[in-house]
DNA sequence: ATGACGCATCGAATGCGA
């Protein structure tokens, strides 16, 4: 079973690419952040005839909105952080089944921050919080639990082309890195880091400056698996094809086999 | 260098992303 994370950064701009890319690599879920649209405008019926009939949406105008899109039935859908009040459309959970058993997704767009000591900062930093007190709860009910999104968090200097002139700066703070590190600490685990991995393996990379061609990217898009699955755990992988295509998304997606 | 590039917005200049 497959499962996978991507920024699309618009789903109207991105739907053919969505599309091209689930008919190319037929993974069971594809956790979507960034729709930049409401629900009623989701694509329901293009993405229902690409095979995936199950859909979790919280749709958002102009900004943020996440959606699940599965080709298994979805449960116990949650919109939101229960327990806190968030004017963003930034989580959705669902349960569906798996190999292993029943398995809960938790599919986020986090805060940006924008920078340390601003407004957005301490909205980021209130927010991470909220998401762990929630994820806690989560955990004590799902034993079989993944956390898969846009995490806007540089874990570790080797997940950023430039750890040393960026230090200190938005996604590489101590603070986001400690809140990082406090969700591995609720029982989780970075599927990427259970794998040997290329070096500069990056699923962001700006559209100024040539970031791409340069590689000059960061590792901000994360799939985490409670203990409990971290031996199912097969493969975890960034595909970049479609960084390469025209007009792409600025995030690639993340895949997790299990 | 607060810009570049891309997307969204009642329509052009601005907010936002990371």
């Amino acid at each position: 079973m497959k499962l996978s994370t991507w920024n699309v950064n618009s789903l109207t701009a991105r739907l053919q690419h969505v599309l091209d890319w689930t008919a190319a690599n037929p993974v069971d879920v594809l956790c979507l952040q960034e729709l930049k649209l409401t629900d009623d405008k989701f694509p329901l019926d293009a993405i229902r005839a690409a095979g995936y009939p199950h859909c979790a949406v919280f749709g958002q105008k102009t900004y943020n909105g996440v959606a699940i899109m599965s080709r298994e039935p979805l449960h116990e859908i949650v919109r939101n952080i229960s327990g806190y009040a968030d004017e963003h459309s930034r989580v959705i959970a669902a349960t569906l089944a798996s190999p292993a058993g029943e398995l809960r997704l938790v599919n986020g767009y986090f805060v940006n921050g924008q920078a340390l000591g601003t407004p957005k900062f301490d909205y980021k930093m209130s927010w991470l919080r909220g998401l762990r007190d929630y994820l806690r709860e989560e955990l004590a009910l799902h034993e079989r639990l993944m956390l898969l999104g846009d995490f806007n968090i540089v874990p570790e200097d080797r997940d950023s082309f430039d750890p040393e002139g960026l230090r200190e700066t938005i996604h590489h703070t101590t603070e986001e890195r400690d809140h990082f590190r406090r969700l591995l600490e609720l029982g989780l685990v970075d599927s990427f880091r259970l794998f040997e991995q290329p070096e500069k393996s990056y699923s962001w990379w700006d559209y100024r400056m040539l970031g791409y061609p340069k590689n000059r990217g960061l590792r901000i898009d994360h799939i985490l698996v409670s203990d409990s699955l971290k031996l199912q755990v097969k493969a975890c992988t960034i595909d970049r094809a479609p960084r390469k295509w025209e007009k792409p998304s600025d995030h690639a997606p993340v895949i997790v086999e299990i």
